[in-house]
DNA sequence: TGGTTTGTTCAATTTTGTTTGAACTTGAAA
DNA sequence: TTTCAAGTTCAAACAAAATTGAACAAACCA
């Protein structure tokens, strides 16, 4: 705002855009906002740690994007309050551990999901049951047991996936 | 429309619904549009194959909806068309084992951006090369180099994840 | 050739999801 | 107890993505 003493940086340069962009892709593919992609990647190339205004700031982004974008980072795994400040505001710095974030997002965002369908196709095969035609009723049983199958080796891979990732 | 001729079915009855939401959920987490979790839903659930035509009646869907998303479906190979039909419509049927379905999604949706990522990174390095201040430019080469190993990984998993999956 | 059925395309619309910003909470300092 | 700075919340505004439907193309056939 006034004329800025010593390196406080304002916005971002065009290579730390380049990498934003990169971030702000990946979690796209994972189905997150590109804010997270934001704050995530700049955290990743930045030496100190940083603080919810530094994001502000230098992503332009609103004080409520980044508020929420940390704390779903932080459910992720994916950043960390950095300790040690004699500051009153807290300081983030990013996991970058392929292991850690992989388990996170598989934590907070796949198995949710897998475990949700689970139960609904518990649901399901019990309501099966009752249809009165017993061809049918053959027939979607086998389907709601091929449902279970597919689930069941969801919930088998995840482990081995998190292990592989992790080193 | 008119009174209708034998089983000639409308809509869905309520089972059917329950299904076809547990799709709509399922396809959700993978990124894709609702239609598309109807579309294959309906086909998993359906003895005989279907045409465009008995989707749009039978979901409600536009046409536009149907045949956007039978192509989307085709090109993951999570539907292929019947054969033998005398008649000049195509009519569908769903692929059911999970091996191609995941093995679809992999090469069409993940491999892609995974390889886009790579490219992209490469450039990045490129860039980092050139960047002035030796301190700044060892930190971001190694935070450069991380993400390389990060693709990697990616790269070496899918095939294992396939080879999971499928049986 | 013209009519009919099947399916595709894409601009306009609708729906869904994300971001903003002002009001609010919290806690430290005076 | 008031003031200030840091951070959160959430309704409204906005942006992105999906869906619609009318116009179009392609294939068949009379």
């Amino acid at each position: 705002m006034d004329d800025g003493l010593a390196e406080d940086q304002h916005q971002l340069d065009p290579w730390e855009r380049q990498v934003v962009a990169i971030f702000v892709d990946g979690v796209r593919v994972l189905g997150l906002p590109r804010s997270i992609g934001e704050i995530y990647g700049l955290l990743f190339i930045s030496e100190s740690s940083l603080s919810l205004d530094d994001l502000v700031r230098r992503l332009q982004i609103s004080k409520g994007s980044a508020s929420q974008g940390l704390r779903l980072l932080k459910s992720l795994g994916a950043v960390r309050e950095a300790v040690g400040g004699v500051e009153r505001r807290t300081y983030y710095e990013p996991a970058i551990e392929l292991k850690r974030l992989a388990g996170g997002f598989i934590r907070e965002q796949i198995r949710p999901h897998l475990e949700s369908g689970k139960t609904k196709i518990g649901r399901l095969a019990i309501t099966t049951r009752d249809i009165a035609d017993p061809v049918r009723r053959k027939f979607l049983s086998e389907r709601v047991e091929r449902l279970e199958t597919w689930m069941r080796r969801g919930g088998k891979v995840l482990p081995v996936l998190q292990k592989l990732l992790g080193q």
